[in-house]
DNA sequence: AGACCTTATACTCATATAGAGCATAGACCA
DNA sequence: TGGTCTATGCTCTATATGAGTATAAGGTCT
């Protein structure tokens, strides 16, 4: 061995004002957003989790709700020295809070790095249709053999919904991973030359290629949102994770608000309640919320027994479900 | 730091007579199964999982076909040592085929260590209605506060489907996990211990508590079957996964069986065929088996254009999907 | 007060899908 | 020739989903 070093990021998510928002520190490697990090304390923590939790803590007085495992990262070229870097990332749901403690942190919109992911204004965002669809394209034609051209156009097609399948709202990490292996994020030239963000500017000639919107986080940090992302979504038709995100009681439109802040399409309003009604994944609380600048709507509530109810609660995507991560 | 050690253990598994396997191998360690192990070979291998293709080659001569990783095992309580020892372990689909090289490994069937898991033959396995759910019962019982009991109650109506939800094939962890808590496998009275596998018989005294039918296997590598058993099947419904252990070509009936032998339930014949055809999961290759012992069944074979053409193509189990992980 | 905005909530309808069962087809065997 | 097997086609019903219509109950503006 030449080294190892193993620890801990988080991606740390809340839905503030209909958008999804990350904790991002300033990483003393780059000016590039970074996920916060901790190490493993091996004599302290009996467990993974609860290290994770337990700097979380430390560092930013923050209690951590909801957390679990997403992935361990650990290839090679995440490594900016010789020493072998492995990470386990952790995705954990909280109500957005100020961001107190030693940290240089802040909340920033998951979106701002992928853009391509958000379809709540109708139709495909212009990044895809206007620039990244025909980027891969022309990615696809420049394969090097016949059987490499096939294999790229059926995971582009893919991933981005060209086929029959239509957009699936999951593959965020397929989709992400295509425009890195595509050499369409920043991130893959950075990696490729061992590079920190301070010398993002480099590459701004022509020889690096072109990058799609979308900002670029330090080493692999957008795939572990990219992950993140992705299992959130998936998760959601199936687990009541959303009310992880909401306060103790919510109106149902705030509740639909969340769910397609998180999956990034727009829902109808009509079978969203329905569906949370019928499946009985929250209750009515009596009381009424007159902020809604029409009728007043009534307060509901998580609806625990659910869980012993139903085999799969979750809150349901268009595509039925069928929109599987 | 007090030491560390990374390792990569493989649920290497393939169906053959109608029955999920593992590979198992001897553990220097004691005398329980455990799971196949190398290390994270950090000059060599670029990615993890190229470093598990690696030495599954090496030391089996063994192509492995799909794979993906799991989950990451870092408890200190799976240690042995003061060193702190994490693995990454992963899922591997194979076709079964006599195991060579400098491996002293075996196939051994799944359900040996999960006989709980097997509802092939008509509703509950005498183990979960004779043992197991009366066994927890009292330890719900046992539960020192009101809060602890409900919680209690609660994990083991869902995680056995024993509230309106029904038996849920997805929930193996938690059944497994609960099982451990609730001090009804060995390798709970193990760690706690600190002991091998070769102690296992001091344990059979009326202290260590009684433990239900199901072979230990080392550390915590049952957990990680039962891990890679839970993604197995809640990534059949939505993926086309089953393929990885099938033939070339197979009838519809031998696709069921191996279905019906990952998720451990029977499945409508019927409806099988409807869903797998109507869905476009396979296509005719107009050849026919007659080896079947009635009318000769049509040889089917995987049809890859369905990525493209559904969202989320997979094989159905009962629930309809409901039976999400 | 009444028109008109907003959002909330109740229904309807067509279509797709899942669960269960019936019926016929085509092989082999006694 | 009848029996036994598995394969395969088809029906019927309950439920879920996608999309739309209609009504209710607040506010604001004139």
């Amino acid at each position: 061995m030449s080294g190892l070093d193993l620890g801990l990021n988080a991606v740390i998510l809340a839905v503030t004002e209909e958008e999804p928002r990350i904790i991002t520190v300033r990483w003393s490697g780059g000016r590039l957003p970074a996920l916060p990090y901790g190490p493993l304390d091996t004599a302290e923590h009996r467990t993974l989790e609860r290290a994770v939790r337990g700097w979380v803590r430390e560092q930013a007085g923050m209690e951590l709700g909801y957390v679990e495992q997403l992935y361990t990262f650990g290839d090679r070229c995440r490594a900016r020295t010789e020493v072998r870097s492995v990470s386990v990332a952790y995705l954990a749901l909280v109500r957005e809070a100020p961001l107190s403690g030693r940290w240089d942190a802040q909340w920033e919109a998951c979106y701002r790095f992928f853009p391509w992911e958000d379809w709540r204004c109708e139709g495909p965002p212009a990044v895809v249709s206007e620039r990244i669809v025909p980027e891969l394209r022309a990615w696809v034609g420049r394969a090097a053999t016949e059987g490499e051209r096939e294999r790229r156009q059926e995971r582009v097609e893919i991933a981005f919904g060209l086929g029959d399948a239509g957009w699936n709202v999951n593959r965020v990490l397929e989709r992400y991973e295509l425009l890195y292996e595509a050499n369409l994020v920043p991130e893959a030239e950075l990696d490729r030359r061992k590079l920190l963000g301070d010398d993002l500017d480099e590459l701004d000639g022509a020889e690096a290629g072109v990058f799609v919107e979308g900002r670029a986080m330090a080493l692999d940090h957008r795939r572990m949102v990219a992950t993140a992302l992705a299992r959130l979504r998936g998760k959601l038709t199936y687990r009541p994770l959303v009310f992880e995100l909401m306060p103790e009681v919510f109106t149902l439109l705030q509740l639909q608000r969340v769910v397609e802040a998180l999956s990034g399409v727009k829902l109808h309003k009509q079978n969203f309640r329905r569906l949370v009604d019928r499946n009985g994944l929250v209750e009515g609380t009596g009381m009424l919320d007159n902020q809604t600048g029409g009728r007043p709507a009534e307060l509901f509530c998580f609806r625990r027994e659910v869980l012993r109810e139903r085999p799969a609660p979750g809150v349901g995507l268009p595509g039925g479900g069928a929109n599987r991560s």
